[in-house]
DNA sequence: CGGCATCCGCTAGGATACTG
DNA sequence: CAGTATCCTAGCGGATGCCG
């Protein structure tokens, strides 16, 4: 085969959904990492503050690496994140967030914020809906 | 089989990402409408003003009727959506935005107005990210 | 017109194993 | 510690066809 070597298949996942209905209606970009299961997350936790690969781990309980990786990755191709490597050994990787990132995670923090004020509202509509539904 | 009738299906696709995870760290509901190709255009649409089945269709190009059908149902299920019958031949079905609807687009659209403004930053980190990473 | 039912492909994402 | 590689599947979403 013609594959020269590594990294094709990571950079293949790194471009998830190009949807062109998003772009047709003004929409695009990052905006598609907040349908990803971990990114805001991911953002949460880095407003906290910077963190390492292993902390980052242990603050998103049930992450796999994998998944853990291919977040951060876009996050840093998206100018979000800024990844430090320390060349030590045992390896030390530190996350943060940009300026950018930072601005980004404050939109979606009011995002957030704003579901979570409206969550009883939410629920109430959801289980009469169900409960009309259903039967 | 033991299949009842008919509507079972439509009734599980109505309950897609019910991530655990996103509990946890305070995240839920609606925010979910936000991964899905269609809600935030949809929801644009309505933004400005009721709309029938047949002009939503047309005014979201490419989408099935399966999406529109289960948007709608979606955004319906949150409390976001009014829905309309007029039992006439043919039936005419509008959609609206309730209170809480409008307010959820309100939210959203600032994210999307974000987005917009920061479009080409994010455009050029990915460029940069994407130039260093090939090759 | 405004849907539902069905079949089906694609891909996001989990589990696992291996490396520098 | 911080990843990468591979395999595998659940389910999102498209295409098509039918119905009141």
């Amino acid at each position: 085969m013609s594959a020269t070597h590594t990294d094709v298949r990571l950079r293949e996942d790194l471009l998830p959904c190009g949807s062109p209905a998003h772009e047709d209606c003004g929409l695009h970009l990052s905006l598609d990492r907040l349908g990803e299961r971990w990114s805001v997350m991911a953002l949460a936790q880095l407003s906290a503050g910077p963190c390492r690969y292993r902390e980052l781990e242990r603050s998103l309980p049930g992450i796999s690496q994998r998944m853990l990786t291919l977040t951060l990755r876009r996050l840093e191709r998206d100018g979000h994140v800024l990844r430090h490597v320390e060349a030590s050994i045992p390896p030390s990787v530190t996350y943060e967030l940009s300026d950018l990132g930072r601005s980004f995670a404050t939109q979606v923090a009011r995002l957030v914020e704003w579901s979570r004020a409206r969550k009883a509202e939410i629920e109430a509509a959801q289980a009469r809906f169900d409960a009309h539904a259903d039967r």
